[in-house]
DNA sequence: CGGTGAACGTA
DNA sequence: CGTACGTTCACCGA
């Protein structure tokens, strides 16, 4: 081996060393790719070296570098072999804060950072299109005819396209056949991070936009760990509450039938004689309650709920709904198939959603049925730091929108109270017309309340609008934090352009809630680690961490310090007060 | 077989 | 008192 685009690659043993020699400091961008074998490649300015995973620890801990990574696969794969990251750049994870949406891949990053058209990225299925890989060589071989060796090799070692797409052979993963190639997908990273860095700069607010970056690239190295680690729960605890909702574990499918029907007549007895339906079908659950002497026109439980008492078919159908959601999709069969024999409840996580940006996490981890918190326990010998932020919406919007008079609010411990004074109301008036004005109601028009709301909060409410006015236009948002909200047009009747006010206004306030809950939660990762401390569960505005008994109490006070740290630096100023409920609990269920 | 909407769990 | 997401199911059309 020996030749790269000029580079000399060795297979480092003292990769500090070389990174030390070519004056790399702390919190240098290095672009980091890792093969499936564990192979890592690392680039730094001009040049590169590939090291085995444990080098990559040991500058971590020494230099701290920042990795640039194209996606949390890299992470994952490192955590795989023991190496957690401190910090990180996430290509994927700053291009869905540029640019929106969902996708991410590095082929769409990359065209969309040199505004190249996204249609025509180079599809990168797996497996290619028939004989993809075959004209590749060919190309390659073709080259090599026309200009020698060297110039096919260089082709080979350029992950870039005459056309400046990336190549569809790398982006399906081609790059981790040789050290040469790791490299290069290294390098590349790098440059898409340096253009990142650069097109953040640009936007309006460029300091809080490269701290925002930081921060949710280092969410996705947490997610990475959520993803490994997975959610302490006893299995034993776990069917106990099940029992409870749905009887016993049926034994085979045969008993498994038998519960399902004992289930359904519970309800199909309340039917009028010689009527029945499959309770599944919403169709048929319709045609069921009309034949009960019901005429709706759907069947969902806010509907039905004012005709519970109307006829006993509908309670018997409410009850019904709550155990068959517990028995098909929290049931059983769940706990087997996420819960692990080590007792952890493990699922894939994403930093950020395609709107306002808020984490996602599968296999039910961020929407099990409240009860099932009882079976969430923590390791012998371990305890649970459990934290939630309080009212962090209207907080958010104190600090988002700069209004005076709403952060003077917030000092107190329930901001609704100062509101509901300002306002000559009381609190429960006070608290839904705060959120009327956050979310945009649809019933009623806000009444006094609302009007008096524009007076005491004027510089809160004009953000709102705002919000609302553009997102009706079509025109994009970016939150707080410079999460840029696409808008696109589409069909503009009353009702949709409406629903797009809503859309907006409500992605502002939660995407920057999503912010401050990561730059929250990122914080508690790194300042916790000493003390053996993990987070194991991020819920949108509460975490839970786990830690060794002993020093539960530690971690419990750093987590706070962890916030007003994080107030600080996130809403520069310190005019808005955030609050969080923390305890210390052995089990989920025993918090609050 | 894949896509869509209803329904409901969480925040 | 609105928004978001993930999951399961029936249903539709190919």
């Amino acid at each position: 081996m020996g030749r790269g685009g000029g580079l000399t690659l060795v297979e480092a043993h003292d990769l500090e060393a070389s990174l030390r020699h070519a004056g790399v400091r702390r919190g240098d961008l290095l672009g980091l790719a890792v093969a499936d074998d564990g192979t890592a490649a690392v680039a730094f300015g001009d040049g590169g070296r590939t090291a085995p995973a444990p080098g990559i620890a040991a500058v971590d801990e020494t230099l701290r570098p920042r990795w640039v990574t194209w996606s949390q696969q890299t992470a994952q794969r490192l955590i795989a072999d023991g190496v957690r990251l401190a910090t990180g750049w996430d290509v994927a994870a700053v291009h869905r804060l540029l640019f929106g949406g969902w996708r991410a891949d590095p082929g769409f990053a990359w065209a969309r950072l040199h505004g190249l058209a996204p249609d025509d990225v180079p599809a990168a299925g797996l497996p290619g299109p028939p004989g993809q890989a075959d004209l590749f060589a060919a190309a390659s071989e073709r080259a090599a005819a026309e200009h020698g060796p060297d110039e096919a090799a260089g082709d080979a070692l350029d992950p870039i396209g005459p056309d400046g797409y990336l190549r569809a052979e790398w982006t399906r993963g081609g790059w981790a056949d040789s050290p040469a190639r790791l490299l290069a997908w290294a390098r590349l990273a790098r440059e898409a991070a340096l253009l990142q860095d650069a097109a953040l700069a640009r936007q309006a607010g460029a300091d809080t936009g490269v701290a925002t970056a930081r921060c949710e690239s280092t969410a996705e190295l947490l997610c990475a760990e959520l993803a490994a680690d997975g959610l302490p729960m006893d299995r034993t605890a776990a069917e106990q509450v099940l029992a409870g909702i749905i009887g016993p574990r049926p034994r085979g499918d045969g008993e498994a039938a038998a519960m399902r029907s004992a289930r359904d007549s519970l309800v199909l007895r309340h039917a009028p004689p010689g009527v029945t339906a499959d309770l599944r079908s919403p169709v048929q659950v319709r045609s069921l309650l009309a034949a009960a002497g019901l005429d709706l026109p759907d069947t969902r439980a806010w509907r039905l709920e004012e005709f519970r008492d109307a006829h006993p078919l509908v309670a018997a159908l409410l009850e019904w709904r709550k155990a068959e959601r517990i028995a098909t999709t929290y049931g059983y069969g769940w706990l087997d198939e996420v819960l692990g024999a080590d007792g952890r409840l493990r699922g894939a996580w994403t930093s950020a959603d395609g709107a306002a940006g808020r984490m996602t996490a599968s296999n039910g981890l961020h929407n099990m049925p409240a009860a099932m918190r009882r079976a969430v326990i923590a390791d012998p010998g371990h305890l649970f730091v459990r934290a939630d932020l309080g009212q962090i919406e209207p907080r958010v919007l104190a600090a988002v929108s700069g209004d005076p008079a709403l952060a003077t609010a917030t000092s107190a411990d329930d901001l609704y109270l100062p509101v509901a004074d300002q306002l000559g109301v009381d609190r429960p008036t006070a608290k839904v017309a705060m959120i009327a004005a956050m979310y945009g109601q649809t019933t009623g028009h806000g009444g006094q309340a609302g009007r008096r709301m524009r007076a005491a909060y004027p510089v809160a409410m004009g953000y709102l609008d705002a919000a609302d006015r553009a997102a009706r236009a079509g025109r994009d948002l970016r939150t707080y934090g410079g999460r840029l909200v696409p808008m696109a047009g589409g069909p503009a009747d009353a009702a949709r352009t409406a629903a797009r006010g809503r859309y907006g206004r409500n992605a502002l306030i939660q995407g920057a809630a999503a912010e401050l809950f990561k730059m929250w939660a990122v914080t508690v990762r790194a300042r916790a680690l000493p003390l053996g401390a993990r987070v194991v569960l991020c819920l949108h505005d509460e975490l839970l961490v786990h830690v060794p008994d002993d020093r539960a109490e530690q971690a419990a006070g750093l987590v706070g310090d962890c916030l007003a740290e994080t107030a600080g630096r996130w809403a520069p100023g310190g005019r808005v007060r955030f609050v969080a409920d923390i305890s210390v609990v052995r089990c989920w269920a025993d918090a609050k």
